[in-house]
DNA sequence: GCAACGGCTTGATCTGCGTCAATTCCCGTC
DNA sequence: GACGGGAATTGACGCAGATCAAGCCGTTGC
């Protein structure tokens, strides 16, 4: 693989800690890779041999059954996804699908175990992030469990708007069929949801959301630190990337879990 | 704390691999309380200064948010709870309740993190639980997103089937309403879904569930490895149990999470 | 023995969200 | 600037599941 985009994986929470040539023995056996748009990077039930790393574009994660399938994150440079699975010798649990031109660094599964076995430090930066991953995870089920549909989208508006820079107003990072779909719903029922949260506090134009009144919008979400994060000592990888997200810039930070699966 | 449990906690695959003498340690610091039912033990939002193993009785695990509330987790002996809270140092997001006469032992969150820094099987092990305990919220999710509530009763009824030693019989191992809020319905919805479930090949008689025709039960639910596990390498702390579970015994294993949380 | 209390069931009704279908909007392409 | 195709919206309608309100039943306590 190429070494242009190895600082930037060094940087990740996950690779900061571990010891150089430990960190230099799983790199090596990488190799990166490019794909357009729509290709099916992951298939669920497969067995997990490679833990992915999204260096460029971004990668939706999602699971299907019967013919329904629905959306469980969105990821963006540089985070990493499928740890869990990878540790456990396991199944995918999801599947995964690049949603632009999109570039991945696949580590074999086979050295990230001898690795974090023999290096302390990558196994205290794996327990810290699964632990994050979990978490996350709970959240999203909470979320889904204690919340509206209408509730979730105030909530989603909110936590959006809280990592804009000023606070009020912000581009949709994705689709919002895939919003609908990570919130459980359909894209109908997010189109009226949207508007029904107009006559709220919250202007929808294409894209942009503008909040215009929140304290009418935190009457409906009723946001909390226990659903919507952030965990208190700061995200992880999702942070990484500092964009800003000024009026006019799309925010290119995770939309769902906290970092990386 | 009591030695006489000392062996049932070495046993859990968190603490089998581990050096003696961090055992010693984590244990020395611990210690056993035992409260009676309806006992809240953990408050979401407090922050996690105890990782909890239950000895005995049973333990509820839920959230709530404006009033509203939902289980996430029943855990029966010998099982651990919040060890992700304890390892991030960061606020529970779930709160814990006790569902009758229950014996918990506690251990301080600072020993944990000060021992799997120093012992690497124990870190492994951590690695290993996480990594369950993340997959299990993720397949409740897909359950949740991708499932009705008559065709998430389907799958819970298989699955217990799946663990009684005769396949076809059971009894319910906790009480309706919270299998009820665990799937994510009314005690009444469940309640409609049993009925509607009797003639597609599962008897209902209080608590006893005998299925009458799999093959029908299994074109409602269409079970999956993705969606009802177990993770291949089987089950872990809820395993460790062995008892029964023929026709007339209650069985005591989870119902929820795979393992703990 | 009976009363009281929770859990469970059943019925009637309501409603949030899904489904289906028809436009309309947006954006890239020719 | 017209065209094509997928995303988004809107409307009409249906249904799964919630809510509200009785009643039932098994357990506990006096």
């Amino acid at each position: 693989m190429r070494d242009a985009e190895l600082p930037d994986i060094r940087q990740l929470p996950l690779f900061r800690t571990m010891a150089e040539a430990n960190f230099a023995t799983v790199t090596r056996a990488a190799y990166d890779q490019t794909f357009p748009a729509q290709v099916q990077l992951i298939d669920e039930g497969a067995t997990a041999d490679f833990l992915h790393i999204v260096i460029e574009g971004s990668v939706e994660l999602f699971a299907g059954w019967q013919g329904r399938e629905t959306t469980l994150a969105v990821l963006r440079p540089v985070s990493t996804f499928i740890l869990a699975a990878c540790i456990r010798d396991a199944p995918y649990l999801m599947s995964a699908r690049t949603l632009e031109k999109t570039r991945v660094i696949l580590v074999p599964s086979v050295d990230l175990r001898a690795v974090f076995r023999i290096d302390p430090e990558f196994a205290m930066a794996t327990i810290t992030e699964l632990a994050a991953c979990y978490r996350s995870v709970v959240r999203h089920t909470k979320d889904l469990k204690l919340r509206s549909a209408r509730e979730r989208l105030a909530a989603y508006i909110l936590k959006q708007a809280r990592t804009a820079p000023n606070g009020v107003s912000f581009l949709l990072p994705i689709e919002k069929r895939l919003l609908a779909s990570f919130l459980g719903i359909t894209p109908e029922s997010l189109s009226r949801a949207m508007k029904s949260l107009q006559e709220v506090g919250a202007k929808v134009d294409g894209q942009r959301i503008i909040i215009t009144d929140r304290r009418a919008l935190e009457a409906v979400a009723h946001p909390t630190p226990l659903i919507d994060g952030p965990d208190h000592e700061g995200l992880t990888a999702g942070l990484e990337l500092p964009e800003a997200g000024v009026d006019g810039l799309v925010r290119p930070e995770d939309f769902a879990l906290s970092g990386r699966t």
